[in-house]
DNA sequence: CACTTGACCTGTCCGC
DNA sequence: TGCGGACAGGTCAAGT
């Protein structure tokens, strides 16, 4: 699922093309997903503007101008993608959408916004949700009381990133960095090309990793996220912005999904191993364990 | 406690 | 071709 940067290509694509419009009617197709009593539907949402989206780690916003507030966790396969068929050029244009028939098998919710326009919450999976909820509250949001630091925010500086691990100098470094709370919006991906950029084992237990490359993952947990900001995120399986595009990040990447190939830095072939639960890719010549 | 495992779901891929 | 099992970008709860 998205991570940190592929959140913000989509709150990018949100609010370009659905602030501003009214949500007039919607299709429920999985309740499951779309966790709002009917009550609520009919005083906050139907009939209501979209005033603003935003995003705080993996959690998109998107305001209204009920006083209400919607959140959405995409999950491993959430997807939000618009579509307004004005747009399109038609079959076999050069230009047109590549986005396919919608509604598809994985639409859960069908947002009809003013002007023509759909909003289309898919997730295959089914673990992605959306609340509604007061504006005023969405603070009190457990998730929101505990989430960690933007880690790219200007004002996040190395000496917050160190202390932000202390507590977590006993934990496997790949399990901290996994952890929201320590700091947000760091997944899979991005766990393991800043442990490869920083040249750590993502198994080495954090109060043993030397301070300089500390300082260096600081860095590269930065550099990575912005790197895949600018290539529109990390298509690795479904994920797809708010325009229906792909990401590239993956085609940059160092060391994710590339076992059986060489690292860029010393040629050894990067393998694939298992570290807190997950899928972890390494160059086992580069990135040591601290023991 | 801190950390690991299982659960939530559907789809795909790989080995037999 | 079919079938079983492992695995997939996240996060909880429950278990050790």
């Amino acid at each position: 699922m998205p991570e940190l940067p592929e959140v913000e290509i989509v709150k990018r694509g949100l609010k370009e093309l659905i602030v501003g419009k009214m949500i007039q009617k919607l299709d429920i197709l999985t309740d499951k997903s779309f966790l709002v009593s009917q009550e609520d539907i009919q005083q906050f949402l139907i009939g209501a503007q979209i005033t603003a989206v935003k995003r705080r780690a993996k959690l998109l916003l998107i305001d209204l101008s009920s006083g209400y507030s919607l959140a959405i966790h995409l999950k491993m396969t959430g997807q939000l993608i618009v579509d307004n068929p004005a747009d399109r050029f038609g079959a076999g244009h050069p230009n047109d959408s590549f986005l396919g028939t919608l509604p598809d098998r994985s639409t859960r919710v069908e947002f009809w916004l003013s002007e023509n326009t759909k909003l289309y919450f898919n997730d295959q999976r089914k673990f992605g949700w959306i609340k509604l909820l007061p504006t005023a509250e969405v603070p009190d949001l457990p998730f929101m009381q505990k989430v960690g630091p933007e880690p790219l925010k200007k004002s996040f500086t190395v000496d917050d990133f160190l202390e932000r691990f202390e507590r977590r100098s006993r934990s496997m470094i790949k399990a901290a960095l996994l952890d929201q709370s320590v700091i947000a919006g760091v997944g899979n991906i991005y766990a393991d090309e800043s442990l490869w950029g920083a040249e750590i084992h993502p198994a080495s237990l954090v109060g043993l990793v030397p301070l300089e490359k500390m300082k260096k993952l600081y860095q590269e947990v930065r550099f990575v996220m912005n790197l895949s900001i600018e290539k529109g995120g990390s298509t690795s399986r479904n994920y797809l912005n708010a325009k229906g595009e792909r990401g590239s990040y993956l085609s940059f990447a160092r060391v994710f999904r590339r076992e059986g190939q060489s690292c860029p830095r010393c040629q050894q072939e990067i393998i694939k191993i298992r570290v807190a639960g997950r899928g972890t890719h390494i160059c086992p010549v580069c990135q040591i364990k601290t023991k």
